[in-house]
DNA sequence: ATGGCCGAGATCCTCGGA
């Protein structure tokens, strides 16, 4: 089974992109962040003719996530998160797997710039109650997949010039210190774990040739539990998406587990 | 040190992104 994550950067505007990555990619489970659109916009006609059902967590122009899926989906949960701007950046789900249960989470994390802002204030408290709602999960379910956008470069390998990002919302020590708790908690970056050298990026800002020129960073994770470990095949960032017409400023991230 | 470039949505500009 193929999961993959992709912040679409509007869904309505990369209806042929996605198509394309489908047909080629063929993913059983796909993750969107940034759809930017509400769910009676949603084309959710055009993923059924794909044969995909979709379950979606949208708002008007901004942020919105969506789990679209070829298996049946169970147990669809939304904005389980505590947030007190009410945004959408949460959608979960069950599905059966063999004899197991694996919980789903697609998560849209704060970018948080610029920092001295209420944004940046945003970005943390949302990550410190996500933070306890993954612990909460986690005593329930043994084999857990969270995938997503979580706006943290984890280490300087994860960045062109981690100098330039210092006091960065994405890079700054004490949201770095999230990725840390994820692991502390038993949770697994699978993509270092398999890749544990390799520097490669999964957003590219439309700025500057920032694609050619390679710069980028690693923003996009997967994080998965010991039980769905021992199931990974691979782990990889397909940059192709990247480097079509009208691309989303993200890449793919793809989960094979059998 | 600064500004690039996109998308959405309501006006020919702002906000948000990272």
């Amino acid at each position: 089974m193929k999961i993959s994550s992709w912040n679409v950067n509007s869904v309505r505007a990369r209806l042929d992109n996605i198509k394309n990555y489908i047909e080629i990619s063929e993913p059983d489970i796909l993750f969107l962040q940034e759809i930017k659109t509400e769910e009676k916009n949603f084309p959710f006609d055009f993923f059924k003719d794909l044969k995909f059902e979709c379950h979606v967590n949208g708002q008007k122009a901004y942020n919105g996530v969506s789990i679209l899926s070829k298996k049946k989906l169970i147990n669809i949960e939304t904005n389980i998160v505590k947030d007190n701007l009410n945004q959408a950046r949460y959608i979960s789900s069950d599905i059966k797997f063999g004899k197991n249960l694996i919980k789903l989470v697609n998560v849209y994390v704060p970018n948080g710039n610029p920092i001295n802002t209420l944004k940046y204030d945003y970005k943390l408290n949302w990550l410190s109650n996500f933070t306890k709602l993954i612990e909460k999960i986690k005593k329930n379910y043994e084999f857990l997949i969270i995938g997503g956008d979580f706006n943290i470069i984890p280490e300087d390998i994860d960045v062109h010039d981690p100098n330039r990002y210092k006091n960065d919302a994405l890079f700054l020590p004490e949201v770095r210190e999230y990725y840390k708790k994820f692991i502390q908690m038993g949770l697994i970056d699978i993509f270092r774990e398999k890749h544990p050298n390799t520097i490669e990026y999964s957003f590219w800002d439309y700025f500057a040739n920032s694609f050619k020129r390679n710069n980028g960073m690693r923003i996009d994770h997967f994080f998965i539990t010991e039980a769905i470990r021992k199931k990974v095949k691979s782990i990889s960032i397909n940059k192709k998406p990247r480097s079509k017409i009208k691309p989303s400023d993200h890449t793919p991230i793809e989960l094979i587990i059998t």
